[in-house]
DNA sequence: GTCTATACTACGATAGAC
DNA sequence: GTCTATCGTAGTATAGAC
């Protein structure tokens, strides 16, 4: 009953090869298994597949635990309380990415993204989609725009964190040097204060309309 | 002679499922015609893929023909000139990738970003790279910071562009509204105003450190 | 529950007709 | 240049021993 160790690794050669690349035999085989006790355990390569996508949901969860409520309730009322929590939850992202410890996991989402099949639902119904609906909510509490713009908004601090692990091979290059401890310290500071530019000018354009 | 067709399928079909997990036989017969026609023009699979990345690094080069000069050169010394590139140069790739208009495309170059082959360098040493190093000697010049700040923020702002390719099914979920022409708009001044945000409070920053 | 054995399909490479 | 035919390998599914 190793079943965790077939997951685990389903996660890694599902993401690095979609549904029809990957290969039974060598997933059960890198789980030191046989190919049948996916057919016993998960029905077959399918019913792996989509108990790959509820691991992979719940692993999500509890890893955003600490930072994200486990109720879709309260919101701060504060727009500075609101923005606090925003900076805490892009710095948690953050880390996690240049630590580059679940690329692999990251690598069967963003499959996901940019091939949708059925499972995407089911990310957006479970932690990824709490956690985007809550940076919304937070983003319009912090600079009281309009639903939209605070989407919008949302999505691009998002994507100043994601670059990071979406496009890690040129970030790599890019930066030229390795993300050490150093490093990792002056990114999380250069978004942090990205952040609060975006926020404030935001903010500041409400009260004014340019 | 329609070797263009096939490499056209070639990079939708290995974008989808990879070098191993794409067919031979499924890009030919996608393409109109048959597997050993393959054999013929590129040697072998892996020969189609490398001319894959070299015909897609070659149509990059030409769509940002317009928006990225030839040469590495003439990076303007105005600080206010070198904004206003960096703008129309992110401004070209969000209208870009809102569009829609060459995911497939993309989906094979975000592939060789989270597993990359040594097709990445070849991107690297093309159109993307150039592209990229540029972005960061104007970020340079725009804001005055040092490299490896400017490296950062680059990506930053790359990010806020890049995410709505790489994490499309999640931007249309949180957006809730088609990406119409008004939308369009909408999120194309929210980057703009952003990117002056960020590049303005580090040119402040940088005149007098906290 | 985990294994081996087997049936059937699809893969990449290649040879050769035209 | 483009096609069909074929070979050896590897894929999923399934049945059945233990």
């Amino acid at each position: 009953m190793a079943t965790s160790k077939l997951l685990d690794v389903a996660i890694r050669e599902f993401g690095q090869r979609g549904l029809d690349g990957a290969s039974t035999r060598g997933i059960a085989a890198a789980a030191g298994t046989a190919m049948s006790s996916i057919t016993y355990h998960y029905g077959g390569k399918e019913g792996l597949y989509a108990a790959a996508v509820k691991h992979l949901d719940a692993d999500m969860a509890e890893q955003l635990a600490s930072v994200l409520p486990s109720g879709s309730a309260s919101i701060p009322a504060e727009p500075a309380m609101a923005r606090q929590e925003i900076r805490l939850l892009l710095d948690r992202l953050i880390e996690r990415f240049l630590r580059d410890e679940d690329a692999e996991r990251s690598l069967f989402i963003m499959r996901e993204q940019m091939c949708p099949s059925a499972a995407f639902d089911h990310f957006y119904q479970g932690a990824i989609g709490r956690m985007a609906e809550r940076l919304v909510a937070l983003v319009q509490t912090a600079s009281g725009v309009s639903t939209t713009d605070a989407r919008i908004t949302a999505l691009a601090l998002f994507g100043q964190v994601m670059v990071w692990r979406t496009s890690r091979a040129l970030a790599d290059r890019v930066l030229g040097i390795p993300i050490d401890e150093d490093c990792t310290t002056a990114i999380r500071r250069q978004i942090a204060r990205n952040t609060d530019s975006i926020l404030d000018r935001l903010s500041a354009d409400q009260q004014e309309p340019q």
